[in-house]
DNA sequence: TAATCGCATAACTGATTGGTTATTGATAAA
DNA sequence: TTTATCAATAACCAATCAGTTATGCGATTA
């Protein structure tokens, strides 16, 4: 099932948990080590964070032997812009924008 | 100075603050009484998560004699629009479409 | 097989948070 | 002026949370 837009909300709320988000957008798949060398925080700590974003619906993890590959989803966000989209005309446009850039990113 | 997505976030994190905001897109100006009586919650309760969303810059509250009156900000979101692009975008393998996504939400 | 590595889980801790009731301040009404 | 109402603040409490260290488990390497 789809996480709904509070999982997502409380997920992305958490700084630490944002940056490896954003750390997963930008630099592409990264296992738990990686992740943990550039962070400051313990290695369970990044598991655990990684284990929330997981079932926000925000990353995927793919084992490879005793390594765990993580990667952010693309449509862990719509959720989000869903939400965004019920609010307003201010934001409409830009909405718009972001509903079209993340169904291609579905193809 | 324009509030952080960080505090937008953690701002909605919270499922009631979040309804609060939603009644207040919806319906539009209400005071804190009628928040009050639509919440499951105290008084005071409502007044702490509307101050937290007003210091997020989700709302704004105006006072008329001894009520006082709070309305949905649409701007407020807006952080997390540009957050949701910034980052949404990064999947693309091509920059050029977002430098032309964040030209025009310039405009 | 034995030792090591990568990661998740368990168990715990201090800090934060979302709620409460009590109180205060300001305005309106009697 | 006295009383009642609306809302914010204070003080407190239980629950949640983000971090820690210790441990366990599967996979690799020696």
């Amino acid at each position: 099932m789809k996480p709904a837009s509070g999982s997502v909300f409380r997920a992305l709320a958490d700084p630490t948990r944002r940056s490896l988000f954003e750390r997963l957008c930008r630099e592409g798949e990264q296992t738990v080590w990686m992740l943990t060398r550039h962070a400051r925080i313990s290695q369970p700590a990044v598991s655990k964070h990684l284990a929330a974003l997981k079932s926000a619906g925000l990353v995927r993890d793919r084992r490879e032997g005793r390594e765990m590959h993580y990667r952010a989803e693309a449509k862990g966000l719509s959720p989000l812009v869903d939400w965004l989209g019920l609010y307003g005309a201010f934001w409409r446009d830009r909405m718009d924008r972001l509903e079209d850039l993340l169904k291609r990113m579905d193809q």
